[in-house]
DNA sequence: TATGAACATACTACTCGGTATGTTGTCAAC
DNA sequence: GTTGACAACATACCGAGTAGTATGTTCATA
């Protein structure tokens, strides 16, 4: 596969969609992203759009999806590692809080689609699709929320109301999604210093020793 | 003035229409929300809302100011108390997350408006009412963030960057906007148990000792 | 009675999701 | 090397929804 090639293949084609998509959701929003607003953010048409996603539904679901999936590859070496729960849960909040960084365009939209969804998308055909989608959130969730539930039973955490617990730690790592955003002079280490400050935020929160 | 002329005064009026949007906006968020919308569930039309506000865009920003004083007019008599700034700060919070819960309409609309502004609202002239606004919650946020200064600067708390440390402290306490929702036998007391958690979990976060 | 506030009704202009159709380049088969 | 077929778009268009306006209507009050 050449350069040239690679370039026009259609996967890459509409990853670019993809991406294109997540900043201008990420920027305006769903309702007020037009679909000619991220067919022109690429230098192209509606036409584009539409000849690789079926809808502008599907198009955020799209984004939604690929957000999700890059979250569980990231955490996928940390899940099940055999080491004490507070330890395991500190993996994964850093790793978590990175890509809320590092893939924030997508982050944000996966973020929009739980509010979209809770208040009520469009066709009943698209809230099955939406549904399935929140499940695989859901279950990214429960991820978290059993660890830190493994970590509370073993004394190593500290909190009242695991829900609420659970809903506190995810807005903290969250957060970035919303408030950050790159400097030009930027590192890497920098933004590992920024993870490790709200990683510990969200461990005192829930009450690790 | 009496019971039955009081429903029919004009600032009555206004607010109900206030609420109604603050409702709407909240359910659909800005950009799905329609002045119909807002008039149907007032059981009016368009020539009500538009009698009282000259635009959509006005219409939400009075809703976000209406938010911010009544979080201005709660937390007032706290604001220069004379105690150590970690009490004084617990009690701020306390009276900024119960308003986050009991007004939630409201504060999810100067949310919103928040996020608005940092895209890019509509006309330059609409720019700068929000501006003011945001100037508005900024300087209310400065209430708190300086608190929290002066609290580690007693000693009393403990975090590395102030800017990160007040922007993740607002998360938790703002947090119920997005997650609470009322339940049917929910009693005052219930709510400050609730207030008191995210509170607590914000005060860890803080290092608070 | 007349005047204006507080609406309701009817209408306009415009945006935007979606579709139908046209165009271009590539590639395989003959 | 010509042709047919198909992918990958671009262009043109339609219909629905919606912000805003212009005008009509009611009702209290001066």
């Amino acid at each position: 596969m050449s350069e040239s090639t690679a370039r026009t293949m259609p996967d890459d084609s509409r990853f670019d969609i993809l991406s294109a998509a997540a900043q201008c959701f990420m920027e305006r929003g769903y309702h007020a992203s037009s679909i000619d607003d991220v067919a022109r953010s690429l230098g192209s048409t509606k036409g584009r759009v539409y000849h690789h996603f079926p809808s502008k539904a599907d198009l955020f679901a799209e984004v939604f999806r690929t957000g999700m999936e890059m979250n569980y590859t990231a955490i996928e070496p940390y899940r099940e590692k055999d080491i004490p729960a507070v330890m395991r849960w500190r993996h994964l909040a850093t790793i978590h809080t990175g890509q809320m960084i590092r893939t924030k365009p997508f982050q944000r939209v996966v973020w929009e689609g739980v509010e979209l969804h809770l208040r009520g998308a469009t066709t009943p055909e698209q809230r099955e699709v939406f549904a399935r989608l929140l499940q695989y959130r859901t279950e990214y969730g429960l991820i978290f929320r059993k660890t830190i539930e493994e970590a509370r039973d073993a004394g190593a955490m500290d909190f009242e109301n695991l829900g609420i617990a659970a809903e506190l730690m995810f807005m903290t790592l969250n957060s970035p999604i919303f408030w950050y955003s790159p400097r030009p002079d930027e590192t890497e280490g920098d933004i590992d210093r920024l993870v490790g400050q709200i990683v510990t935020c969200a461990a005192r929160g829930l009450g690790a020793s």
